[in-house]
RNA sequence: GGCCCCUUCGUCUAAUCGGUUAGGACACCAGCCUUUCAAGCUGGCAACAGGGGUUCGAAUCCCCUAGGGGUCACCA
């Protein structure tokens, strides 16, 4: 056990996106590599934005992509005492003062600097406010808020375990708020007190908050606290290099559970954005990642994702999975498209096993492997139109299929193996190659022109499914016979 | 716009003290296998953003340019 603590910070305003997922892995890659601490808090100091909905959520995510934590989760929302209190500190300490501007105020500077096409800074013009001023202000009930003061000059140094040493001048930075006029801490603010006060030794999170990094350090230092060390993971773009949001397609694991895809799947794939572990390797399982991840394997370049390369994996991950738990993962799948009821019997139960076996190849997400199912549980067999013109519409297709059903009754037992065999000897005797008695059938109980070996399907359909759509066939040809 | 970060095949990436025909994966194409569709196997296509330096030698070090991203909130 190394005294490595790391924590995983989401705020509850939305579902856990694939970026969030992707920091949480690092994190736990890291913190389980070295044998630490995992830490996971709620950042709900946005009291508008926050829902407890969306906490679950979060936490319901973080479950199912197998990421267990060793502490928390803690709340912000309840530590308010904490910031308080340090902040107070910081008054008497002269190093925050509060500040009376209303947000009309500070608002119309923001558009002037914007018009001027320049950076706002806050002017500080409630940094040295005579008692006199401060208490008119009390008086008229104006509200405040705490900001902190931040140096003019010299510069402040982010040492970065993937960017190195990355210098902000302080002349950039301004007195920023750290309390709000409601009394909630700002990000910046709680997220440092936590982080000292747990004990953080790694603050590992996405790029976007590397331009904060000093505005944090500066609270730290102001404080009085050691710094954690800092690793800023590149972010996670959509196709188009720009921010993922909605309009992408699945960006969060919700979603992707929504769509079928596996946790090993996607998690695999996560961590090959932005990090390989060398050796040419793809496929890895959790404990593998764990072996052989380090931070300095984490590259720099902001990654798009690319669904493709997912479900190339989660095909991989259907294939490599254990009959039961396939049969576990993808019974809501087939719950869900009315395939299959609440409760199966054992013998549904084996049926469902024996049906995925006959599928798994051919489906890369447990939608698609519901929907290469769906015959084996739907009465009606919609014909595709293309295998109609192919394999119905030959001269002689009907008398075929007759013939085929007249003889079919007598085979017994009707297993694989047998019908098998009938179809090479009916092909003998008819002169006709066995693709030619193969397609018509597979297209009548199917529906389709793919999918899995003809004899599979049929042991799995039984003697009667199989004749009764095969009548259905030649009812079909009969009708539409000449018709194009 | 200021500041900060980044730049290897279409995409994810390897090449971690400068010396490789620049490697792998997905996708794509072709072949094999096969009753079909997949899967699998084999092969192919495809990249060091551009320009200057440093060096015997640069994808790798330095500078400039271009492009992309982040950030500049009483959001996190």
């Amino acid at each position: 056990m190394s005294n490595v603590r790391v924590r995983f910070a989401p705020s509850p305003t939305g579902e856990l996106h694939i970026g969030g997922a992707r920091t949480a892995l690092f994190n736990f890659l890291y913190v389980r590599s070295v044998g630490g601490t995992f830490i996971l808090r709620i950042d709900d100091t946005d009291l508008e934005r926050s829902r407890a909905d969306y906490t679950d959520k979060l936490i319901a995510s973080l479950r199912w992509l197998g990421f267990d934590w060793d502490e928390g989760p803690y709340y912000q929302s309840k530590r308010l005492m904490e910031y308080t209190s340090e902040a107070e500190r910081l008054l008497a300490d002269n190093k925050a003062y509060r500040c009376y501007c209303s947000i009309e105020d500070l608002a119309k500077g923001r558009d002037a600097a914007h018009k001027e096409n320049r950076a706002y800074q806050y002017p500080g013009k409630c940094r040295d406010l005579a008692s006199e001023a401060e208490k008119a202000y009390l008086k008229e009930g104006r509200e405040a808020v705490i900001r902190l003061r931040t140096p003019d000059h010299g510069s402040t140094v982010v040492d970065d375990q993937i960017r190195g040493e990355v210098s902000f001048d302080n002349e950039m930075l301004d007195d920023f708020i750290i309390v709000k006029s409601n009394g909630q801490p700002t990000y910046n603010f709680a997220s440092v007190v936590d982080d000292l006060q747990m004990g953080i030794t790694d603050v590992i999170r996405a790029e976007e908050h590397l331009s904060n990094t000093p505005r944090q350090l500066l609270c730290a230092l102001a404080l009085g606290y050691k710094l954690p060390r800092f690793a800023h993971v590149p972010m996670i773009l959509a196709p188009d290099r720009s921010k993922l949001s909605k309009r992408h397609g699945a960006t969060s694991v919700e979603e992707f559970y929504n769509e079928g895809y596996l946790p090993e799947a996607l998690v695999n794939y996560m961590a090959l954005l932005g990090w390989s572990p060398g050796e040419d390797r793809e496929i890895l399982t959790l404990e593998e990642m764990i072996d052989s991840f380090s931070l300095q394997r984490v590259n720099k370049t902001a990654a798009i994702y690319d669904v493709t390369k997912l479900a190339w994996m989660n095909g991989h991950y259907i294939r490599e999975y254990k009959p039961d738990k396939l049969a576990e993962a993808s019974l809501p799948f087939f719950k869900r498209r009315g395939l299959l009821r609440e409760e199966l019997s054992d013998p549904e139960y084996d049926y469902f096993k024996r049906v995925l076996k006959a599928v798994r190849e051919r489906a890369r997400t447990l939608v698609e492997l519901a929907d290469a199912a769906e015959y084996f549980y739907l009465e009606q067999v919609e014909y595709d139109v293309k295998g109609v013109k192919k394999a119905f519409k030959k001269e002689g297709t009907a008398e075929l299929l007759r013939t085929m059903i007249e003889e079919l009754r007598a085979v017994e037992p009707f297993d694989r193996e047998t019908t098998e065999a009938f179809y090479q000897d009916l092909g003998e005797k008819t002169g006709l190659s066995i693709g030619r008695l193969i397609q018509p059938t597979r297209l009548a109980i199917t529906g389709r022109m793919g999918g899995p070996g003809l004899f599979e399907i049929i042991e799995l359909l039984g003697k009667e499914k199989t004749i009764a759509r095969l009548e259905k066939a030649i009812d079909y040809i009969d009708r539409y016979q000449g018709s194009d």
